[in-house]
DNA sequence: CTAGGGATCAGCT
DNA sequence: GCTGATCCCTAGC
């Protein structure tokens, strides 16, 4: 096969050692249950003012856009959703819960409104900036250095906390992950034999339930698929990706029925409460 | 387990 | 315009 975007063509810049290469436009080109399982491993980095930091992805999610009741972009185009159906390799953030921001990919041509959540990774580099901006002011002493260990495998260990590490938020929305002159931008894997088929072309899972393990030939790492995190619709297609046994990789956590109105005390007091 | 917080959107007036 | 239900979650009991 051909060689595609491994790190083959590019030489080491800056400073820094052996970087492998951006994703080519191209790998995003592809629908989106395509593209998640060939996302795990790969890097995702944002340089800003305060320097790199830089994660693995250990966990992703599929949407399908209008086809997926699952996805923000099933009842069409909306302000906030715009860039999802824009051309592939832009970053589509939104901000949720009052709180929260997370990440997605884009993926297919422009017109489809696919794309991969990105929900965990592992922290690669930048490491004590991720755990700043994940501590928030400083704190306590070095007795936090005992959970240490635990620490840094929660610096990413979920969407939001991936996009806290990151400093990723609504002012990267539409970010090219494809451009080196982009804050944010996706890598091949960095050591990993597995450059090559996690280019464009190659087998996909295929879309059976139980994903087999690494994609295609010989992989080391297993991929493991199953049910979406949290959405109560689309629950049933296994569209979650993970690396099998990595500490990075959240929990699974069941659609959980969000609790009803507070009590909120009728002047006539509570009468056949609707469940 | 639950509280928290704000943007979003369908549906109404 | 307004209202209220919802939300691809996390921290802290």
């Amino acid at each position: 096969m051909t060689e595609v975007d491994t790190a083959a063509s590019v030489p080491v810049s800056a400073g820094r050692a052996a970087v492998a290469g951006l994703l080519p436009r191209e790998f995003f080109d592809r629908p989106s249950d395509q593209v998640a399982p060939s996302l795990l491993g790969c890097v995702l980095e944002h340089e800003s003012a305060d320097g790199i930091v830089a994660v693995a992805l250990t966990e992703v999610e599929a949407y399908a856009g209008q086809a997926d009741p699952a996805s923000h972009a099933y009842r069409g185009r909306t302000e906030r959703n715009a860039v999802m159906f824009g051309p592939p390799g832009h970053a589509y953030v939104y901000f949720t819960y009052g709180m929260h921001f997370c990440m997605n990919v884009v993926c297919l041509p422009a017109g489809t409104a696919s794309a991969v959540l990105l929900r965990a990774g592992q922290v690669v580099e930048g490491e004590e900036l991720a755990m700043r901006r994940r501590a928030g002011p400083p704190r306590g002493s070095q007795e936090a250095s005992a959970a240490g260990e635990a620490a840094t495998r929660d610096l990413a260990r979920g969407p939001a906390r991936l996009c806290q590490a990151l400093a990723i938020d609504k002012a990267l929305y539409g970010a090219d992950l494809c451009a080196e002159a982009s804050p944010l931008r996706l890598r091949a894997p960095l050591g990993g034999p597995s450059g090559r088929e996690r280019g464009t072309g190659i087998a996909a899972p295929a879309s059976g339930l139980p994903l087999p393990a690494g994609t295609g030939s010989g992989e080391r790492t297993l991929i493991c698929a199953g049910p979406r995190v949290g959405i109560r619709e689309g629950a049933d297609v296994p569209w979650r990706f993970w690396l099998d046994g990595d500490p990075t990789v959240s929990a699974y956590r069941p659609y959980a029925r969000r609790q009803r109105q507070p009590p909120a005390v009728r002047p006539d007091g509570p009468h056949g409460a609707p469940r």
